[in-house]
DNA sequence: CAGTGGTCTAGACCACGCG
DNA sequence: GCGTGGTCTAGACCACTGC
């Protein structure tokens, strides 16, 4: 770390990384100005820049135009991922209730090619198309971006074409609509920069990840009722997945003798 | 995209990024020096090199010092989350049979601090710890860093302290040695910036990120059984988990004349 | 208005890989 | 040796925020 080789953003990054992990740079709390650090370091503007940039991108500190540089909460906030049945099937409650819920579209539209993909569709079929923003409802700041995909012969001509607030679990409607069961699933997670919309939409700093999965729900004939995506902050959050984990099935019977 | 007004480090990144996504600049393809880029654009070096760090951090591009800057493949190579027991039940084989598995270490150690908390223990206290780190078979290219944790009351004094590779998945081992059942799980999916040791390990280029999974498992009284986390380059992975949606079990029973 | 970070330039020198 | 990207400097001007 105090290697004297290193470059001098990289040892002007570890010291600042450092007093920000030991505490002497407490979150919300304001760095001096470039300039300051700059004769602080001995290190001209430009590589102090390079240095604080290292330190964005890792979610460390975040900048403000015309006002300074602070550090950011560490704090990730725990955001359950849409993946798990288990719990809804008892209660059928979302598990989202202290985010508010922005349903941005509702309705028909063309599959996006990742999408038709997975449903075996031609890319730009028609479907059922449900997107929502998720808002923190303390502080408004937006915490997740979603999809939802149906095929029309699951979901067309039903409420779920309304732009409304689902009554419960989306799956359920979907179940109690159609008659078939949610069998078998696959998330696909995915870390990768974000797009220049999901950026504004998340009020995301330059260079900051996001963390991406795709829910793709099929019923017991391997037919595809739902795909549901998610697009959280990813220095933000910390996406948790509780689940059950099956027993043997063929674990022998007890012999009775023993 | 085309907005003029937009910083010229911003257009000139959005330029190549088309050109990426439109294939005139295949995967492997070597662009121009960043001197010939500055010409060409009639942008000076820095903002040149600005507009390059942009496409790097998004994974576009690597840069090869002394050599020159290329496309990456943008293949994501599906990996399979450890989180699933489902198959594992049937055939007891391990999913990675396509990954070389080097055990780095294996043995007692002092549990890190997030594992600590996780097990209910105090901060350094001693677990078993196994190491691993996995390499495509094929290129050699590190793939996967592992670590799996396991409270000593539940693999001290067995194999799993020495550093063999297991003949079956490890959750299975584990059953077998404690005779108590993997019951409930919980996955904790993280993506952020790498730490230098991860970094080198995976041959990570700056500014790239990683997918961390950490995933814990308990039986029925809800005791740590182990704790396994994995870190994947986040640009270079898609993270695949196939799991049975359990069927509501207050479904009323079939009526038997239908 | 003063102070901040954002953008941009024109250089210089070094470190690396390769022929 | 040559061309490459990596590091670093000394500036300039602009855009934003808050007083």
């Amino acid at each position: 770390m105090a290697d004297s080789r290193a470059p001098k953003y990289h040892r002007m990054a570890d010291a600042l990384r450092r007093e920000i992990r030991d505490g002497e740079l407490p979150p919300g709390h304001r760095l001096p100005a470039e300039t300051a650090l700059s004769e602080r370091f001995r290190i001209s503007l430009p590589t102090v820049r390079q240095a604080l940039s290292v330190l964005r991108a890792e979610g460390l500190i975040e900048s403000r135009h015309g006002v300074g540089t602070f550090v950011k909460e560490q704090r990730r906030l725990q955001r359950r991922s849409r993946g798990r049945y288990g719990s809804a099937r008892g209660h059928g409650k979302l598990l989202t209730h202290h985010l508010r819920h922005d349903i941005v579209f509702a309705g028909r539209g063309e599959a996006p090619a990742h999408i038709a993909e997975i449903m075996g569709l031609k890319p730009g079929a028609e479907v059922v198309i449900r997107r929502r923003n998720l808002f923190d409802k303390e502080t408004g700041q937006p915490e997740e971006i979603g999809a939802s995909y149906l095929p029309v012969e699951v979901a067309g001509g039903t409420y779920l074409e309304e732009p409304k607030v689902v009554p419960k679990a989306l799956f359920l409607c979907v179940e109690e609509l159609t008659g078939r069961h949610y069998t078998r699933a696959r998330d696909q997670w995915i870390a990768r920069m974000p797009t220049a919309d999901e950026a504004a939409t998340l009020e995301l700093p330059n260079g900051a990840a996001v963390l991406h999965v795709v829910h793709t729900a099929r019923d017991e004939n391997g037919n595809v009722l739902e795909i549901s995506e998610s697009v959280w902050p990813a220095d933000r959050v910390v996406v948790i997945d509780d689940y059950d984990i099956e027993q043997a099935a063929d674990e022998p019977s007890a012999p009775s003798e023993v």
